[in-house]
DNA sequence: CTGAAAGCGCTAACAG
DNA sequence: CTGTTAGCGCTTTCAG
């Protein structure tokens, strides 16, 4: 198995060095043009050579190097584009991080992903990181935090999409959910239901999505007739935890709100331990901004504000295509609806106290 | 905002061309050598010329080209690896994906992602695009079929790690879960439990995973005295919809089984649909062969057996690390344990008819 | 239809 | 300590 053939490369590893387009140039018995050629599909090759180019390509395992290719040709294109969000592992941003490459796949892009955990610095060390790779173009999550260091990028040409989230301090293509709708539905539903004593939960204060959910929500309330102060508002829950504990010590209360709304699934995930810690979950309405996995299976099923992760990321994809085919276009920013799927928690009346 | 300023470059994009190392040097008045190293940090340059440099890169908005770079570099490496999974947006491989990011991030390397559908024919394709883009290394969730393809590519020195399950065909350096063990754990639960009428549904039979997990329950349940021919056994179910019709036309049966075993999540999802449809969700003893996101939110609490999707990230980019470092010991399997996380649904006990 | 020469941006190998 | 020359593997340009 472990045949010590001659070594000729520098590691460690061992086998014959990859074979290059003058290798098959010289099997093929041609210049290395025609290899060239005959390996990029262009025309003009006589089919007889290009059959012996293609067997001495295959003979010797002949993959052309893109690097190379790339840094010569028109353009310099590497097909290959960044993609940053705050965690590959999040359900979220891993939609879109599938939705993209579906989208690139047809165009022969590969994609470069990384997590940035909401953290600015993270953010440009990744930017860096794809920069020195010479990436095409960079799909973004934006951080909290400027992003003003990529305008000079920008004007040097590279396309820029942004999603989730709109960047500060530039302008870029952005794609995102309509958070404030969404949260007004959220609003208008409880409400709907009878409710006036309402919690409202907010993930991390710093992100847009965060301000734009609560004043979504706070507007359709106000009105509704319900001012804010009314409101058990609790803001800036950075996960499960912190998002127990606070609802453990508002629902603990004498008079309880009768409803909640969270305004991330990390937070509606704290908020339902709490109340079924409370045994509350079955009396106490929910609405929940994101869906979770299996919210069906629930008892009751969770009631979300749906996004539409799939679509963000395909019609960002779309708008870094558009920009990498020469579109000049002023930013664009497109805004997805989301959807409310009632399925039980959002549809429980106030006790008739 | 859109100031057109000189267009030297080619496509549609504006703006003056990215500084290269020759511009710097310039700036700074300079070699082009020094200029390299500086950017590297070689030493045996005196703090003022760097200096100089440094200022002038920074001027000029520098970022070097690692493409250029690792086309002379020493062991060409391009601080790139490939990772191919089933699919980037499920929750396992997005685990392992960040796992295997937070390994590599340390030493600078980058992680090209890309999904795989467990198919043949994508997982080739894929492939091809790493190797035309010669990243260092990949990790590989092989796809059902063979990867003897890849042979002449780990001849020729490409480390290649594979997760989750073992390739056919050749012998890499593999991290996967103890499926076996974490099945006959499951079976010995339920039978502790009082159950010998069982259900078994298995996923996508010519998945290894499925194949011992269905042979780790089998086994356990043989050694306790239950026969296969007394349990009720589906296979390779494909997805949810799937499962759930397979389970509700099980569990409708006149003597329905008192327990079932779920080989993968997608299964597990399924059947409790059907097992809450028939309000047999709370009699039915269940458990479920990989977690579910919050499978302590259900009712009752989801029983599984849990693999650690992390831990198999980081050992897989270990080795991999460790063969890019010129390790050149004979192929290692790591198994990685599972954990039985007891919630409620695997500790029903059955009917006391 | 085909190939030789130049050069992409950088590093290796030598000079000074 | 610093610079010059070649050359990585490919595409461009321009001659045949």
């Amino acid at each position: 198995m472990t045949s010590l053939s001659i070594r000729s490369g520098q590691s460690a590893s061992g086998g014959p060095r990859r074979a290059t387009m003058r290798d098959v140039a010289a099997l093929a018995g041609v210049g290395i043009k025609t290899v060239s050629r005959v390996v990029n599909g262009e025309r003009d090759v006589s089919e007889a050579t290009a059959a012996r180019v293609r067997r001495a390509a295959e003979e010797l395992d002949f993959v052309p190097d893109l690097r190379a290719g790339s840094l010569r040709r028109n353009g310099r294109r590497t097909d290959t584009i960044g993609l940053l969000v705050s965690s590959v592992e999040n359900p979220f941003p891993a939609a879109v991080h599938r939705a993209v490459e579906d989208e690139f796949r047809p165009r022969g892009l590969a994609v470069l992903a990384s997590s940035v955990d909401d953290d600015p610095e993270i953010e440009r060390a990744r930017v860096a990181t794809l920069l020195g790779r010479r990436v095409d173009g960079i799909i973004l999550a934006p951080a909290p935090g400027s992003q003003e260091y990529l305008h000079a990028e920008q004007e040097r040409g590279l396309p820029l999409v942004c999603v989730d989230r709109k960047p500060f301090g530039i302008e870029a293509d952005t794609v995102m959910s309509d958070n404030k709708a969404g949260a007004a539905v959220a609003a208008a539903h409880l409400i709907t239901h009878g409710h006036r004593r309402i919690a409202v939960f907010g993930h991390r204060k710093s992100l847009q999505t965060a301000q734009q959910r609560k004043a979504g929500f706070l507007e359709e309330a106000g009105s509704a007739g319900i001012a804010a102060a009314q409101l058990s508002i609790v803001e800036d829950l950075r996960g499960p935890e912190q998002a127990e504990a606070a609802a453990a010590s508002i629902f603990a209360s004498l008079v309880p709100p009768t409803a909640v709304f969270c305004s991330q699934n990390l937070v509606t995930v704290g908020v339902l331990r709490a109340l079924r810690k409370l045994n509350a979950h079955r009396t106490t309405a929910l609405v929940s901004f994101d869906d979770l996995d299996f919210g069906e299976l629930l008892e009751p099923g969770l009631t979300a504000v749906a996004q539409d992760p799939h679509a963000i990321g395909a019609l960002a994809a779309q708008r870094l295509l558009a920009r990498l085919d020469g579109e000049e276009a002023e930013p664009l920013t497109t805004i997805v609806p989301t959807r409310l799927i009632a399925r039980g928690s959002g549809e429980i009346p106030p006790p008739s106290t």
